[in-house]
DNA sequence: CCTAAGCATTGACAGACGTGAAATCAATAG
DNA sequence: CTATTGATTTCACGTCTGTCAATGCTTAGG
């Protein structure tokens, strides 16, 4: 996970034509790009992208026991899931009794949308 | 990597109140769902984060001995997220002569972008 | 032909990931 | 307190991933 962009000069040719004109420039910065494939990385398991797909167009805290049966899935494995959207700042939870509620973070998906746009 | 989501009926509950009362309904379709994850996925690694980043922003097609400079890594390894890339459906390209020429399919971004938005 | 350059592929390895079974924790009901 | 229910954590397992070294392939130049 070398990040390093450390834009190197180019290697020496030996006396050939050069393979291409001009010199390319990196963007985003290393820090920019570890967050967002951070999020892009949590995003990238049809699971939880559908977990916060139905988290997003809900707008509320949703039970974790509405999100089990979506699946076909144990519950652990949809907790383990919610775990690593928590664990990427795209979800918050919350207890109310014996019952657990998740909820979009939506800013944390804000700067890989922009960057896609 | 199941995305069944088969809408099972909720459980039956005991006695007590109900967890949460409107019942959560997916909004994206699994195949949906496995197409943005999967560009999501290759989208998840800061390398190629910014492979992507560098081609887009150069707007042609970029030769592969441009981008192994920018990055702390050895020519195989960039060449294998590259292949990533390629097999996400990201980027295509094209042989030149001695070099390799990379470019952004930038429609590939589409789906995933204006989900997010 | 032979050599060299650019890029891709293979092999190997440590670490991460997705999953389920089982155990554990937390909170309510009796 | 005890039992029960919802949720998280732990353990184990096979698979996938990122990386490099070494090798192979393709093209250009002698």
């Amino acid at each position: 996970m070398s990040t390093a962009l450390e834009l190197t000069p180019k290697q020496k040719r030996p006396a050939g034509e050069p393979c291409c004109e001009p010199l390319v420039y990196p963007a985003v910065r290393p820090a920019e790009a570890e967050r967002m494939a951070r999020i892009a990385k949590a995003l990238g398991d049809p699971v939880r992208l559908q977990l916060v797909d139905v988290l997003r167009k809900h707008a509320g805290k949703v039970c974790v026991c509405e999100l089990v049966p979506l699946f076909d899935l144990s519950q652990p494995t949809v907790s383990h899931h919610l775990k690593r959207l928590r664990e990427a700042g795209i979800v918050g939870s919350e207890r109310q009794g014996l019952w657990a509620y998740y909820y979009v973070l939506p800013e944390a998906l804000e700067e890989l949308s922009a960057w896609l746009s």
